[in-house]
DNA sequence: CCGAACCTGTGT
DNA sequence: ACACAGGTTCGG
């Protein structure tokens, strides 16, 4: 009877995964902890006996608020997956065990490039990261500001310092559907094109969260269902524009694997 | 800005 | 054997 949240993460990813969790984590404490890759976690001993009072997410990372205050912050790196059972027997690729009051979390991680931290102020981890596309400092003037530089707008996209939260996939299909090329210049934007950007990058983040996230490989819900988001990707993985035919452009871009169509997007 | 590094696996 | 995979970080 165990509980397979999810892995792969982008904001989406992140999100579908928060709410799972969040009801099954709520007003537990953690009893106690296992490491078994000391490269994951640091500083296992400071969460003991600790109480989660919410679950909440900022980009990419996943955090648990304590009510002592601070948190424990988890990043999924490429591969991370959560998984809150009953029972003790480990899991493939399993890395970290949080022994809850309310169950087993279960951090598996093929490629252990995730990630657990401690903060002991959430605003130490928010500070270092750019703008969440879900949040209050999400604002046109804000977004403005960021689209000054020089740079391509998938560099803009993929910098979790600016914006945070968006992935290689979500980066193109983006700005697909914003009809804007990967390498135009940020300070290129005309006022309508900043605007569209602008309401796509949640509006787009939204309907995948609302699909429960993307599954290319082997991810699964809880029940066992797969994402659904993957059917609605319009560019990425394509090889013909869905809106005009042309063949899709597959090709490098902030050393990412980065798919437009040269005719809508310019 | 790029490429390498950090990892492990799959597919050609 | 090589390319590629939804991540971040670092040095040049």
């Amino acid at each position: 009877m165990g509980y397979n949240i999810l892995k792969m993460p982008e904001l989406p990813e992140v999100e579908a995964v928060r709410r799972e969790l969040a009801p099954l984590l709520k007003g537990a404490r953690i009893e106690g902890i296992d490491v078994r890759d000391p490269r994951i976690l640091l500083l296992p001993g400071a969460v003991q006996g600790k109480r989660i009072l919410e679950v909440s997410r900022w980009g990419k990372y996943l955090l648990f608020e304590f009510e002592e205050g601070g948190c424990l912050v988890l990043h999924l790196g490429m591969t991370g997956q959560l998984l809150f059972e009953q029972d003790q027997t480990p899991k493939k690729y399993e890395r970290v065990r949080l022994k809850l009051s309310s169950g087993h979390l279960v951090f598996c991680d093929q490629r252990r490039f995730g990630r657990i931290f401690v903060y002991e102020r959430k605003e130490n981890l928010i500070s270092a990261l750019g703008i969440d596309p879900f949040s209050e400092a999400y604002t046109p003037e804000n977004f403005s500001a960021l689209c000054r530089g020089e740079r391509r707008l998938k560099d803009l996209l993929l910098d979790q310092r600016k914006i945070c939260g968006i992935g290689n996939i979500y980066a193109s299909e983006i700005l697909f559907r914003a009809r804007l090329h990967p390498e135009r210049r940020c300070k290129d934007l005309t006022e309508e094109e900043k605007g569209r950007l602008f309401l796509l990058i949640p509006q787009v983040l939204e309907e995948a969260i609302e699909g429960k996230g993307t599954t290319i490989r082997d991810f699964r819900l809880p029940g066992g269902e797969e994402g659904d988001f993957q059917d609605a990707l319009l560019v990425y993985g394509r090889t013909c524009c869905v809106v005009c035919g042309s063949p899709i452009i597959r090709k490098t871009i902030a050393s990412r694997s980065t798919y437009f169509c040269p005719r809508c997007q310019r």
